[in-house]
DNA sequence: CATATTGTTCAAAATATTTTGAAACATTCG
DNA sequence: CGAATGTTTCAAAATATTTTGAACAATATG
């Protein structure tokens, strides 16, 4: 379709793609979001290829990565052999899609493993008694504490989470207004 | 100093360098911070190198890595010769820290970058008249209303993390109660 | 059904990142 | 000072990740 990318384009397809990177996906998958997002029609496989120039392989497998994160739709064209792809363009809905996914079980997994940690201390308290010096108990008892203190960290940040995704769900405004009318007034009410 | 970690200290530092890899830094970063934060004395280099199965040169410039980021602190003990470490413990102060150097400057070149975008689909707007489709207008317009929306969003996430900088500073209290009275609700009020 | 077109897969190649370990450097102590 | 001990640096090696491209699969078309 189109021969080459625009300044413009160029511009927003790079530095979505290192976003992208730094939140943990690979670059391409950001350039290819850029593309489609910034195109007024669906594009193919191909068109995509050239104007970004990469491998068909590579082009397919991150469509196939970016359309199992919702992040992309394929669209039917009538009488086109190929499919076309278009962006996603709901922005907060794809950020929200993709933390409560991926940020999710990460940080379930984190507290399933301090927990395991915190199982692992008392049957260590148990072993104890003989040979182990007076420092062994009040080195558990710190353990105990500080990742009591973790796991606290990581439970709150999972309210967060869920707190932030159903606040998605219907609007982020209020959020938002309180956030930004703190950070002016620099004081808690 | 110890010969072997326990199996807590085992979970913790693994799950925390798993945590930290995820975040975009190096997972060893994250299993040395772990050791010092469960240790009740501070560690020298070489009881991390040994602990940790690392080699000297990887402990030496983590732990150069982790001064630099304000995570571990260096302190001196009486008549030791060698350096020792702790780790920062007050978990916000950390990831307040970091937050603040990092994300910032990738969404500080985000907004920059957005903006160069804008101003190139000015100068293509200049040079278009003459040869260019009707359609050229058109996109140009979904170009400029889309990349709004992206500097709008990159915007918007300038202002909350510097809101919950802020926030950090004083307590982080207030933030949590409303995040999590909202998600109970499920309602704006 | 044979052919043409497009999509997918995956082993190998290319890249990028991390780790090692030995040498250079620094510091303390006798 | 010179030996001993500890730290940093950095090129090379080891690992890990990403990309390629050719083979294969699927599907439409005549």
């Amino acid at each position: 379709m189109t021969q080459a990318l625009w300044p413009s384009e160029v511009i927003v397809s790079d530095v979505i793609g290192r976003l992208i990177e730094f939140w943990g996906f690979k670059r391409n998958l950001g350039r290819i979001w850029a593309v489609l997002y910034l195109s007024p029609e669906a594009l193919s496989a191909e068109d995509l290829r050239t104007l970004l120039k990469l491998s068909s392989g590579a082009v397919s497998m991150s469509l196939g990565e970016l359309l199992r994160w919702g992040i992309v739709r394929r669209v039917w064209i009538q009488g086109e052999r190929r499919d076309f792809y278009v962006a996603e363009v709901q922005l907060w809905k794809m950020i929200s899609r993709v933390f409560s996914e991926r940020e999710k079980a990460e940080i379930d997994a984190a507290i399933e493993a301090f927990e395991e940690a915190l199982a692992a201390l008392d049957r260590q308290k148990q072993t104890l008694k003989k040979s182990d010096g007076p420092r062994a108990l009040e080195r558990i008892e710190l353990q105990k504490q500080r990742i009591g203190q973790l796991l606290d960290l990581a439970k709150l940040g999972k309210k967060l989470l869920d707190a932030l995704l159903s606040t998605a769900k219907v609007d982020a405004e209020p959020l938002v207004r309180f956030l930004l009318g703190r950070s002016q007034q620099q004081q808690v009410r």
